[in-house]
DNA sequence: TATTGTTATACTCTATAACTATA
DNA sequence: TATAGTTATAGAGTATAACAATA
């Protein structure tokens, strides 16, 4: 960053020394989280998958025949909000709502081999990327910061 | 893409496995974010001031007469989105927008004594929950958790 | 020409409430 | 009564583009 060209006193910057908000978890987290996303939509492209799609992909892959209620319960999200999410998905190929025998509320979430592929290269990018823009920290220091946040996020679902 | 185990049970519940998404600093980013967030809100009560319009406060009362645009910068935010802010800190009696001298295109931003004081009470608020939160940190763990966020959001910055 | 504050506008994400069909 | 999926709707939060006043 290049300094501004002389600075009047009415003009100096004050600004770079250290605020209150610098010292909370909650500032410095929507920080950081706004950047990462940014990054994450530009690893995939503006069109491609959005964060949550790619979440509710991934839990589809991993745990097929997931049933939508649980996908939202695991997202985090209203049962609700998932359905233009799966439409999205299904639109895409990606996965097909299933009837399921024993119950027939329940659409159990099947993704295709379409949606298989997909994810593995979608999950390769993104790994690809985050690890690009983590480059400055070591293993040791990411494995540490996602420990840290997962014991926050642990904290808050069981309250 | 790694093999399932066991695919045939439908009614198990394999999801409380580690999935792919857990090991992203993004996924983990953003679930604690929406924690912190949430307990942000309930400290200072659901009709008070959002995340947002704290931190504006903030910079306003630690850096006086800051000038919207700089302000804007500093949160990471557009222009046109902090005038909505501006508007309600403003509506509060909590700031005045004040011309400057030198150059009539901006409006200082100074604190009003009442907005002192709200922001003084609303610190040490925010500061206890968010110590409650994360009661399970040490202090160690803390400094560190903020320290690894503060350097993502550096490297943002400077790209 | 460039910058500051502003308005208009639209888009994303999310939640709440109510509905239906099942159980 | 309760649950799964759905729809309608509203409210944050944010961005883009254009504008007037000023530099």
């Amino acid at each position: 960053m290049p300094a501004q060209p002389r600075p009047s006193d009415e003009e100096r910057d004050d600004t770079h020394a250290i605020s209150d908000l610098e010292q909370f978890v909650g500032y410095n987290l929507k920080r950081a989280y706004v950047i990462v996303q940014a990054d994450f939509r530009n690893a995939l492209g503006q069109d491609s998958l959005a964060p949550r799609v790619f979440s509710a992909l991934s839990l589809v892959v991993q745990f097929p025949h997931i049933s939508q209620s649980k996908l939202a319960r695991h997202l985090g999200i209203e049962r609700s909000g998932l359905v233009a999410i799966v439409d999205e998905l299904e639109g895409l190929g990606y996965l097909s709502r299933d009837t399921v025998p024993g119950d027939r509320r329940i659409q159990a979430l099947v993704p295709t081999e379409k949606g298989r592929q997909a994810y593995a290269e979608a999950l390769a990018t993104v790994r690809a990327h985050e690890k690009a823009l983590l480059a400055d920290l070591t293993k040791e220091e990411r494995r540490t910061l996602i420990s840290l946040l997962r014991r926050i996020r642990v904290k808050g679902e069981t309250e």
